[in-house]
DNA sequence: TTGTACGCGTTATCAG
DNA sequence: CTGATAACGCGTACAA
């Protein structure tokens, strides 16, 4: 190294007797070189301790070795799990993660995005739903070269750019284990229109009603937007009706555990009066009581998968799996209903 | 703008007849520069619409215009407010968020932190509690020229490099609540080894009970480690003891959440058997049945302030609020002891 | 297989 | 106050 800073690889060319063109080569494991030249090389490096710089890296390739997470999700839980998925596999690489929230619903959402892509380029962009749902952001993405994986509660883009769960089939899953427990009156808290998932999910609860011959009722539905709040409103509309429903599928644990909260205020016992079902296993699902039967959404995994496709060598052909199965956790909230 | 890409400096120097210099020393607010000068440049700018690239001035600066944040916090809920608290003043500057936790305990912790802000050299720093505590780290993001900023439960640090919390203070106040209510016995649910917070909120239960003439005994005290596990295993401890402590300080909300799990588990009422106290309010806190007392911790308030310390031009003069009171939030966990 | 010369977009030096 | 010119550290034609 010359005066203060860091080895830069201009020292590295001087101490191998080599150009920096090499050492560059290298660095980015050109195919052609001596092998003879690359182990004396490699040998300053670690001598050395050269690191790249990643500012100049960034200028000269004009693209950062960043992943940027996208999202405009109202769930604390999913965005903590995904960042720790993608941090996982992130450890010991070169990237480092990049959040950046925006505001859907704003107008300039897309220009957020755009400038943020287009000034920070980044090596790699998760989209999480429901903003992946939506198809310019991708293009976008691809404009300014950036890789981009979109999670999202159905496959709607190839699999080189998706990690999809199958909440549809998830769901009826749920739904036919209430059914089987003798229930037949079955509210559900629907999630915020123009989400995917509370669609996905919807017509999984429709589908296993549908399969056991029940017909589908609309009152037996109470809007919600995926917060606690808006489940114990939901669960407000649904305990009013008369006969009451016997169980609830809520499309998320957060709005269950609303559910379960105002059925609590009225003095019902759970799951005696009322069996509730969940979606996403989130931690208070198995922290409240009784413990939420719900369905577990391997939302880590899905991250890391996504990680993986990011800042894979491998081009397109081999992208891993893309569609992960979520299965139903049993536990105490259900029970057959009182006769 | 010439080719493709996006309008640069020299773009702008050229249709503005300056040198780029001269425009050089518009965006970095030069004080010495002819207002006219300016104006002219600054016209420019808005017409074409030209931004400054990140990755140059990162190189030419050698200082990312990034905020990092580091920790190795067990706390997903403590995590996500700082982020967000953090991303709410970040928005609309220039700055971007990189987080970077880290493994403390590892032997390689240190220099896994020095390598990421002598690698990505980061404009700022926030470091989270237990880390946080480290002198050694902030002395390493000084070397590097990076701000930083050490949240924690108690001053350790200059106004300009901290945000604290009172929290000796705070859980004197909730442990005197609960005196005041009629409790005597009164259990405590300590935080891990090592960390300030654990170490504080201990101090501020161990002061209240001192002011309330209350002997402190060893064996109304159980580790726990902030996890809702941990406060089911402390709640068990405590509720096997003769006489039983008629209420719970615990650490943590999620502990506290896990202490109220395993006495309803032992089929005790919360508040009539057992009343229970919380730190942090946390979303759980108020999601849970019946709905959690606790110490509001205003760690989203903090995290703004420390964002503000972190890319507020003024230096050191005037640093901002650096202290921030937790407050009690009165719910429904608490009630007189049962005679 | 390797080296030379130059470009990436910005800031710093130091003269005018 | 302003402007040539040289960094900043690395990647890429293209030549050797």
């Amino acid at each position: 190294m010359k005066k203060s800073g860091q080895a830069t690889i201009n020292d590295v060319a001087r101490l191998a007797g080599v150009s920096k063109k090499t050492v560059s080569r290298v660095i980015n494991h050109s195919p052609l070189l001596n092998e003879e030249t690359r182990e004396r090389v490699e040998k300053v490096i670690a001598e050395i301790g050269y690191v790249p710089n990643p500012q100049a890296r960034a200028l000269a390739l004009r693209r950062n070795f960043l992943i940027g997470l996208i999202h405009d999700n109202p769930n604390p839980h999913t965005v903590l799990n995904v960042q720790q998925g993608l941090l996982e596999v992130l450890r010991d690489t070169e990237f480092e993660l990049i959040v950046h929230p925006v505001d859907r619903g704003s107008p300039t959402m897309l220009d957020d995005i755009r400038r943020f892509v287009e000034r920070q380029r980044p090596f790699g962009v998760m989209l999480l739903p429901p903003i992946s749902e939506n198809d310019s952001l991708a293009a976008l993405c691809a404009e300014y070269g950036a890789r981009y994986v979109r999670m999202g509660s159905a496959a709607f883009d190839d699999a080189e750019h998706m990690v999809a769960s199958n909440d549809r089939e998830a769901v009826r899953g749920a739904v036919t284990h209430l059914i089987e427990a003798g229930h037949r009156r079955i509210g559900l808290v629907l999630g915020p229109h123009g989400f995917r998932s509370a669609f996905e999910r919807q017509q999984g609860y429709e589908a296993a009603l549908h399969d056991a011959g029940i017909p589908v009722q609309r009152t037996l539905t109470a809007q919600g937007d995926y917060t606690f709040e808006s489940g114990m409103r939901a669960a407000e509309r649904l305990l009013d009706l008369s006969p009451r429903p016997t169980a609830v599928f809520s499309s998320n644990d957060t709005m269950a555990a609303g559910v379960l909260h105002t059925a609590r205020q009225r003095g019902l016992d759970i799951p005696r009066d009322l069996s509730i079902v969940g979606f996403d296993d989130t931690s208070i699902a198995s922290q409240i009581w009784p413990p939420l039967t719900t369905v577990r959404w391997p939302i880590a995994t899905m991250a890391r998968a996504a990680a993986l496709k990011l800042i894979d060598e491998e081009d397109a052909d081999d992208a891993g799996e893309s569609l992960f199965v979520s299965t139903l956790v049993r536990r105490a909230s259900v029970a057959a209903p009182a006769e």
